[in-house]
DNA sequence: AACTATTATTGAACGTGTTCAAAAAACCGT
DNA sequence: ACGGTTTTTTGAACACGTTCAATAATAGTT
């Protein structure tokens, strides 16, 4: 390994875990310097801003979300189950990182940004997790008429869902539990309401919409 | 009026004209000072932040939605089409705040932030654009068995439009003209299916998830 | 009018993210 | 080993948001 990766991995590291234990706001870039044993100036010459390091953060939430995945596995007939399940181990899995996604949502959201979900740059992370979508929900909806859509709506789903988490600040989370277990609800139906015949002028809907979100994969 | 009120009116009016103009981040608070005649420190009197400067912003946002929908006014009875003249006239009007918005959606974004469009001070601006939805879509859905709910979900529609359009970065925003032909016709579709009995499971379950953005008003 | 309490205003000072010119280190062909 | 080129590293300097103790203006009371 050379020692400009070590550097910089370094520099992710001590990144990483002060804002996991300070906060992405109370940690600052001398901080993150000093605790990777580099000049202030040298943790520029890797990370442009101290936004851009916040995705090391993307990178283990990622990392939770796919090990979750595989824990609380749950092999239900039942879209709306399989659904909960995997949701709720998301969440729980990402729990510890409450507070500080509460900060970094607001770089995230950023359209100039690297580090919005859309983005170039993430294309690979979100790649990467529509690709578990596929895995864990694959057998359910390999027969749906939208069957190659429906990975990128779940994911967009799922973004869905960590936006409302990250808005609840209650105590337990509750309101988040019961966000998803109504909305895991809704959609399963809409998805398999969605085979009717009655639902066939939609496709061509649902598709034109999600299409922007499927290129380059 | 009192002196402070007209002090105020003024660090306000600088803000929003200098942000206008020069976009947020190159306007220091610094500028915003001189250009109301105040100095550094009487500023952050009135206003604890640059952040809530921003809250001008959101005004005259909801202004120009309010103005937008009078006078692109359609009468049609086809949901859609009202619908998505309604948006394409918002869209027009606040197009000139295209880059200005870009920069400020990420306060706008900031969950402990007073500008959230989910916070307690922003309750009044959401009430009163919730009224419009009311106002122009009301002998629509009137008959609809989630009447009560319909304004509010229209509202968090306009919100994803909003969000779609702020992404978009194309010269003619004809992304995001596409996305509000495809969007408002499957919402059109899916309140009009709605209505079937099909979907009487699902009143309730939408009620729920619309419950937590109705309260106090 | 005089005295007190509250409100409004000031500008210097601090900490932070970021830039940059300069120095050091590593690399490479000869 | 040497000279030149590129990569890496440094820390001082800058601009900005924000804080705060001090001062001025205003309002209220006797």
């Amino acid at each position: 390994m050379k020692k400009a990766q070590r550097t910089k991995a370094k520099i992710e590291q001590a990144a990483f875990l002060l804002f996991a234990k300070r906060g992405f706001h109370a940690t600052t870039m001398r901080h993150i310097a000093q605790a990777a044993g580099v000049s202030l100036g040298n943790a520029y010459y890797y990370f442009p801003a101290k936004d851009d390091l916040v995705f090391v953060f993307y990178e283990n939430m990622f990392a939770l979300q796919l090990q979750a995945s595989k824990r609380n596995a749950s092999r239900s007939g039942k879209l709306q189950v399989r659904l909960q399940t995997f949701l709720n181990g998301y969440l729980d899995a990402i729990e510890p990182y409450h507070e500080l996604a509460r900060e970094v949502v607001t770089v995230a959201v950023h359209p100039g940004s690297a580090l919005n979900p859309f983005s170039k740059q993430s294309r690979q992370l979100r790649s990467a997790s529509k690709e578990i979508f596929s895995e864990v929900f694959g057998d359910l909806i390999a027969d749906h008429p939208l069957a190659d859509c429906l990975p990128t709506l779940l994911w967009l789903f799922h973004l869905g869902v960590t936006l409302r988490w990250i808005y609840d600040d209650s105590e337990g989370r509750k309101p988040t539990i019961k966000f998803v277990q109504h909305s895991t609800t809704l959609v399963s139906k809409l998805i398999q309401f969605s085979r009717l015949p009655l639902f066939g002028g939609t496709h061509k809907l649902a598709r034109n919409l999600l299409k922007p979100l499927m290129r380059h994969e």
